[in-house]
DNA sequence: TTGAAACATGAACCAACATTCAACTTAGAA
DNA sequence: TTCTAAGTTGAATGTTGGTTCATGTTTCAA
């Protein structure tokens, strides 16, 4: 699973100024990404990192100050594939509320995929509080914001607050964690029908 | 903050067999949640936790096996006063709906006055990941039931999943995360009117 | 009153890393 | 080809903190 991380993930004076550099740095990321996803933050260990990574323990220290730093740079790096993940699966849609279900349905799949990700951002809770906080606070405006896009286009109603955002986020969240993440029992399709069809009409008697 | 611990806190052979080695204990964990609460598992020390009880750092280990077991025992505990709490809370109601609503409710006013209480049982997703997981099975599995019995009095409709259990459960933690511990810039009643009335109703167009 | 079981104490032990560093190798521009 | 900056290496350092234990004190049943 090789893959690419961005620019916000190098710290000011370590860059790779060679090809070479700029290889076993990648290398180091990716190995970081498994450590940490397997064993937590806590159980991982650089010597982990690097033994995965086929590099010396110091090598480690040529592109990152320290444990702290690199997690750090691995939450937001996740964070940022995780949108941009749901934004390329919401390209497609009738209405407001199908965009709502195929964001909840990429997410899911996508979790399936790196269970690694949802790991580390959700360990970030704890090890890096700060940037926690904004991958969550990031992703509840963009559903906001999407919310009003949908009032405005008569799919939603009026009147859906931040607050609306964050019950719609954790839903998805919880629903990835347990359909995602813990089990494959049911298809992703079938949970974001569900949740999709919650928020289409409740879950009250029908009085249409 | 004088609490009570069940049973299920104690390990086999370390019982204390007297009033003193029962307030010594008392006083141990007492300080643990308070100290996990606000430093967090991995940051937080024996040492740390036998200054705050008032003991010296070895009667710890009269009570406790390691660091990890208390943890354990910590979080089933915790689990179970969420859970009682919540059970209190939902005495009067007129209709399944309401019974949710109090239940959200409940749950806020809860995180909100003991935020180390929702911290550790976070924790526990990487510190014991056995106890979190059965935290929200069972949570979801009384919501579920919950829900069948809302089915059938009529106030729910029918064919409610588990799914739609975790999905109301996701919705209630993030809430309470976001508008119990981050801030507290919205009363418990007002965000559990919105989740309720996304409950009753979802968040699309009125059509009746 | 008394003696054995409970309990309390905190110095000492120890293993597990994160981090440093000085010696060495490679890359690539001039 | 040559020379310097960039990169590599892994042994050594240092600290932290969970756990042990030998010694001393308190409890309470007989």
């Amino acid at each position: 699973m090789a893959t690419e991380y961005s620019e916000h993930i190098e710290s000011k004076d370590k860059q790779p100024r060679t090809a070479r550099g700029l290889k076993t740095k990648r290398k180091l990321l990716d190995a970081a990404a498994l450590e940490f996803g397997e064993k937590g933050f806590h159980e991982a260990s650089i010597t982990g990192i690097t033994q995965r990574a086929g590099t010396a323990l110091g090598s480690f220290y040529t592109y990152f100050d320290s444990k702290d730093e690199l997690f750090s740079a691995l939450v937001r790096d996740m964070s940022s594939r995780v949108k941009s993940h749901a934004a390329s699966a919401m390209t497609e849609w009738q209405d407001a509320l199908e965009r709502e279900k195929l964001a909840l349905e990429a997410f899911m799949t996508f979790a399936r995929e790196h269970k690694e990700i949802y790991r580390i951002i959700d360990e970030a809770e704890f090890v890096d509080p700060e940037s926690y906080r904004s991958h969550y606070e990031e992703t509840a405006k963009r559903i906001h914001e999407r919310l009003e896009e949908g009032s405005a286009a008569g799919d939603f109603r009026g009147g859906l607050e931040e607050a609306h955002a964050w019950a719609i986020m954790g839903m998805n969240v919880f629903l990835g964690l347990r359909y995602g993440i813990w089990s494959e029992e049911k298809s992703a399709v079938q949970i974001a029908e569900i949740a999709s069809d919650i928020l289409a009409r409740g879950i009250a008697t029908d009085k249409g």
